[in-house]
DNA sequence: TCTGGGGTCCTAGGACCC
DNA sequence: TCTGGGGTCCTAGGACCC
C-alpha cells in the first residue's frame, strides 16, 4: 500500500490554495532536486529524483516547496494506525509505503480485496489522502500490482487508476514475461547496465543464465534475489518492528565549503542534528562515520568505532573532529554527512558509562570523548531540558552563545538579558507557535 | 539537465581470536 | 619453522529504495 504524491498532497492538504496547481515538495536551489510532485506537475513530466532546475524548465509555474517531514510523520503515524486496523503484520518502507502479511484475513474470513477497498476509503475519509493497494502472492507481484493501481499521465492528461489491483496466481507468468529486469527491486542503474553486457534485458532472459554465472557478474546475493524472482519467487518476509540501524544527517551546500575552517562549522551543526536524534530515539551509537562529496561527486568517508556508546553533542564532534582531520580537504566539498550506527540500548551502555574515562583512555583518539562524558553526566538534566525546549517550541528556539556570534548576535552586551532576538527565536517554517 | 536526504544491504580486505 | 580453517569485528566504498 502506498500514498499518492504524499509529500506533496500533504502540502496541499495544509494549504487549500495550492489545490489544481503543480506542486512539488524538494530543494528550490540550483543543487535541489523533486522528493514529490503532485499529479498536476507530473502531467508536466516533473518526476521524484529530478533536479529541480529541470524540473522548473519542464513546468515554469511549478511551485517547489521546503520538506516539512516532521508534518509528514504525522500523517504516516495515522497511515500506520489505519493499517494497523487490518493487520499488526505490517513493514513500513519510508513515511508512505507500508507491506502488510494478509494471511490472517483468511481466518477472520475477510476476501483482501474487500479489505483493500475499506482501507482506501479510511484513508482517503480520516486522512483526505489517496493511496493504492497491491495485492500478490508475495511482495515482488504486490509490487507490481501496487504500480499498476496508481493513477498514470498519458498525453499530458491524467488517468485515473484502478486503486486496488490483484496479480493473481494465474497472472503472475504473463506479468513477468514483460517486465524489463530494470523493474525489479534492488536492479537500479548499474546492474541494469550490468546485465544489459549480458545480453539480459528482461526477466525472463534471467531464467536461461545459471545463477554462479549471474553472481561472478553480481554477486551472490543479487544473484540469489534475481534467479527466484525469475521464477517469481521472492523469499523477503514482512518483517514487523524493523530495528533502527543507522541514522544519520547529510547536507549538500548551495555553495561548496573550503579548507578545514568550513567543513568544522559544519561538523558542529550536524553533532547537534545527530545528537538530539539520538537522544529522541533513545539510542547510544559506538561507531561515527563522516562523508565527505567533493565537487566532482566523488565521496570519501571515514569511521571510527569505539567501546561504549556516545549520544551528546561534543563527544560526536570531537570524533569527528578526529575523522575530518584524516581526509584530504585541498577540494571544495559539495556534501557533509555525520552518521551514527552501532546502537546500544541506553541500558546496555550503563556500565561503559561509569567506566567512561577509563574505557576511553584505551581508544586511541578518544581522549577528547572521555572528558565530554564526565561533563555530560553532569549536565544530563540540563541537556534534556534544552531537548524538550527545542522539542515543543522548535530547534531554533534555544541557541548556544556559539551560535549567537555565528548569526552575528553581539553575545557579550547581551549578559543578563535574554540573549535571542526574533532572528533566531521563531521557527520559520511554523509561525503558529510563539517561543 | 545534472542529480537530495532519509535509510538498508552487500562486498572485500585486514586484523584478530580460537 | 611455517602453517589452516572457522569465526567475528572493523573499515571503505558502492548500489539501491522511498
Amino acid at each position: 500500500m502506498d500514498l499518492d504524491a504524499f509529500f506533496a498532497s500533504v502540502e496541499v492538504l495544509d494549504d487549500p490554495s495550492l489545490r489544481g496547481k503543480p506542486v512539488a515538495v524538494g530543494g528550490a536551489g540550483e543543487r535541489g532536486v523533486i522528493a514529490s510532485a503532485s499529479y498536476e506537475a507530473r502531467r508536466y513530466g516533473v518526476r521524484s529524483a529530478m533536479p529541480s532546475v529541470i524540473a522548473k524548465r519542464a513546468c515554469p509555474l511549478l511551485i517547489i516547496l521546503p520538506g516539512r517531514f516532521d508534518r509528514y510523520e504525522e500523517y504516516s503515524r495515522q497511515f500506520h494506525d489505519v493499517v494497523r486496523d487490518l493487520t499488526p503484520d505490517y513493514e513500513p518502507l519510508g513515511l508512505d509505503e507500508v507491506f502488510a502479511d494478509l494471511r490472517s484475513l483468511r481466518r477472520l474470513d475477510v476476501r483482501p480485496l474487500d479489505a483493500a477497498a475499506a482501507l482506501r476509503r479510511r484513508i482517503t475519509n480520516e486522512l483526505g489522502l489517496h493511496c493504492g493497494v497491491g495485492l500478490g502472492r508475495n511482495k515482488l507481484f504486490a509490487k507490481l500490482a501496487s504500480k499498476e493501481s496508481k493513477p498514470r499521465v498519458v498525453d499530458r492528461g491524467l488517468v485515473e487508476g484502478p486503486g486496488v489491483f490483484w496479480v493473481s496466481p494465474a497472472q503472475e507468468a504473463e506479468w513477468l514475461d514483460v517486465l524489463p529486469v530494470r523493474a525489479l527491486w534492488g536492479v537500479g542503474p548499474a546492474t541494469a547496465a550490468k546485465l544489459s553486457q549480458l545480453g539480459l534485458t528482461w526477466v525472463r532472459d534471467l531464467a536461461r543464465v545459471d545463477e554462479a554465472t549471474l553472481a561472478q557478474h553480481v554477486g551472490p546475493s543479487m544473484a540469489a534475489a534475481l534467479a527466484a524472482y525469475a521464477k517469481g519467487e521472492d523469499f523477503r518476509d514482512v518483517v514487523v518492528d524493523r530495528a533502527l540501524k543507522s541514522l544519520g544527517h547529510d547536507q549538500t551546500f548551495a555553495r561548496s565549503l573550503t579548507g578545514l575552517g568550513e567543513v568544522r562549522e559544519a561538523l558542529k551543526v550536524h553533532a547537534g542534528v545527530v545528537a538530539r536524534a539520538l537522544r529522541e530515539k533513545d539510542r547510544v551509537a559506538r561507531t561515527i562515520t563522516v562523508i565527505v562529496r567533493f565537487d566532482d561527486r566523488t565521496s570519501v568517508s571515514r569511521s571510527q568505532t569505539l567501546s561504549f556508546g556516545i549520544d551528546d553533542e561534543d563527544a560526536i564532534e570531537a570524533i569527528g573532529e578526529a575523522l575530518v582531520q584524516s581526509v584530504d580537504l585541498s577540494r571544495s566539498v559539495r556534501l557533509f554527512g555525520l552518521h551514527a550506527s552501532g546502537f546500544l540500548e541506553r541500558s546496555e551502555n550503563q556500565m561503559q558509562l561509569s567506566f567512561g574515562i577509563e574505557t576511553a583512555s584505551r581508544d586511541a583518539k578518544a581522549g577528547a570523548v572521555a572528558i565530554s562524558r564526565g561533563r555530560q553526566v553532569d549536565n544530563e538534566a540540563l541537556r534534556d531540558a534544552i531537548d524538550e525546549v527545542r522539542r515543543r517550541f522548535g530547534r531554533t528556539s534555544l541557541a548556544t552563545a556559539n551560535e549567537l556570534s555565528e548569526k552575528g548576535v553581539d553575545v557579550a552586551t547581551q549578559r543578563g538579558r535574554h540573549a535571542f532576538g526574533p532572528e533566531v527565536a521563531r521557527d520559520e517554517r511554523d509561525t503558529t507557535r510563539e517561543p
